[in-house]
DNA sequence: ACGACTCTACTACAGCCGTAGTGCCACAGA
DNA sequence: TCTGTGGCACTACGGCTGTAGTAGAGTCGT
């Protein structure tokens, strides 16, 4: 209840304030004296700790990343070693929770990627947070035998990206699919890529 | 040429500039007197045909499913009755071509998508366009001998979208796959979905 | 030929936006 | 205690935005 926060505290809180006014409102939603106004600080807080726009898109991308980092954390994520149920269990429950839990996380993010289409600086720091989850996924594929890492690893990106923004913006969003439906359509997409020998196992 | 576009015309050209604006400078570079300056008209023009913002987003969405109707046509995509590769080949074949010649389109539709989160008025147009292409797919899996045609739809809009939107706003920016990369990956895809009795028939 | 109607060009205005300048206060180091 | 240093609150301003009013030109039916 102080009204006072103070250092990173205040630029979390204003950083999670411009997350959820790009969640809610959009590109055209963020403003410095919104972010102000949504965080319960006086006005020219925001200006004063991000001077410029990109500079606050900027702290909202960091931010972004810090919580999403946090949701995919290692000790979330199976290991290599694992078997593909884990690994299938795991994705299935972080996507669907992107859809529900997270969803105006989710949505910023969209928002964010669409914005690094035209800002260099953005992309910098988009491809370098995308760059280690898509490494994840490469080294998981790899480890199940795939023929064709880098390829496969786009595909799963692609399929789960695209679930999440169908199902948060696109043509589904009224009715977003069950955990189970979710952990059974990506089983499918496995099975198509790492071939029907180990198709139907289950464990 | 005339100066002077007229009719209909004039109403395509200021929505296809606001389509482009929209996919070079984003929802905050779409603005009554930008489209007059892209499209070379005097101002006042679209401010003229499009009162209000949500008038003027509403004429370009109808003109992105126009374009985009176009580029699905019935006569371009296989009937239910058609064999596997030709479904295949001709959902590679207009993904491929969303993500190269149509690029700016396809950037559009996800401006405009996120835009429809927050605009009733804009979803309902949205969804009308995007049903009409998931019913179209989920008669084509539905002949293929899917066990669940309604998600196997949902699991084949997220992929062809998720590619998109990985390779035009994502984190694969950079390298475009090829058609036949396309082509596979799908093909993978479907192979899970259908089970692998049909999995590598190839003719 | 003429009047009604539509489309076009131009202008006005209130409000909001990004950005930057300035003085103030709290606290750390000497 | 004095002083400097960094963050904070507040204010200013030029520019742009959405929206609307109005008058004139062009078009069509009769």
């Amino acid at each position: 209840m102080s009204a006072r926060t103070t250092g990173a505290s205040r630029t979390d809180l204003i950083a999670d304030t411009a997350l959820v006014l790009l969640a809610e409102r959009g590109m055209r939603g963020l403003t410095h004296r919104a972010v102000d106004e949504g965080a319960g600080l006086p006005q020219g807080s925001t200006s004063n700790l991000a001077r410029t726009r990109l500079a606050l898109l900027e702290l909202a991308l960091r931010r972004l990343a810090d919580r999403e980092a946090r949701v995919l954390a290692p000790h979330e994520m199976p290991g290599p070693a694992s078997g593909l149920d884990q690994v299938v269990d795991a994705l299935a429950l972080a996507t669907h929770r992107a859809l529900t839990h997270n969803r105006a996380l989710t949505l910023a993010r969209y928002e964010l990627a669409l914005e690094a289409t035209r800002r260099p600086e953005l992309r910098r720091h988009f491809d370098a947070a995308g760059a280690r989850f898509r490494d994840r996924l490469t080294a998981l594929v790899t480890a199940m035998g795939s023929t064709d890492p880098d390829r496969h690893a786009l595909s799963l990106v692609a399929w789960l990206d695209g679930l999440m923004f169908s199902c948060v913006a696109g043509s589904f969003t009224a009715d977003v699919p069950s955990l189970d439906e979710v952990r059974i359509g990506l089983r499918e997409l496995l099975d198509g890529m790492l071939g029907s020998r180990r198709a139907t196992r289950n464990g």
